[in-house]
DNA sequence: TAATGCGCTACCCTTTAGATAGCAAGAGTG
DNA sequence: CACTCTTGCTATCTAAAGGGTAGCGCATTA
């Protein structure tokens, strides 16, 4: 499950969701990604490059067909995260212990 | 999208994944994660546990309601990666740079 | 030429992942 | 009861990834 791996790698399926909306400047993408470093946003998007889920056009980087598809995908997804949003409140990055 | 931060952890996506074919014990769970740590294992399926997505039964771990419609939603995925997988090579973890 | 915004790299410190060992508890067996 | 397995899980330590900040080279604009 290569691309479970992939995608579970931070921020990776955030830059996909983010995407989905349009094409995205480095900059842009950084911000709408909550102010990810620039570190990561950059290995993740040559991650994505190399599979060839995003490509660079004029306005910045953008999904590729398999990348639009792909979002396809996460679209559910991300209307359960919304849903559920409120509900659970994952935090666990601060009370993982107990 | 605290969802998308909660599956963009090291094998959240894969364990959903694995509890989706049915109730696992820990180890086998362990196993079937490619042999992740129990660390690691231990620590996703608690977060897991706090979010409702997953929790126990007697066979062990098992999906929540809310973990089944999680794993409904990742099914087109999982069938995504398996048409993409010999397509795309993703590994990276060695070949990031360039 | 200075000022601005851009993509991106370097550097460094913190957090997470990953590997390994082993313990307490329970079930089964002689 | 002692012995052995298996199971869930914690402890410990090292390696790797994440994240913050500074700043460079380049292009554009004034």
């Amino acid at each position: 499950m290569a691309l479970f791996d992939l995608l579970g790698r931070s921020w990776a399926l955030g830059i996909v969701w983010s995407l989905s909306k349009g094409p995205q400047t480095f900059r842009a993408l950084q911000a709408d990604c909550g102010g990810t470093s620039p570190t990561v946003l950059n290995r993740r998007l040559k991650e994505l490059m190399a599979t060839g889920f995003v490509e660079r056009g004029e306005q910045g980087y953008r999904l590729s067909a398999a990348g639009a598809e792909l979002s396809d995908l996460l679209r559910p997804l991300g209307a359960l995260a919304n849903e559920w949003a409120d509900t659970l409140d994952v935090r666990g990055r601060s009370s993982t212990k107990d």
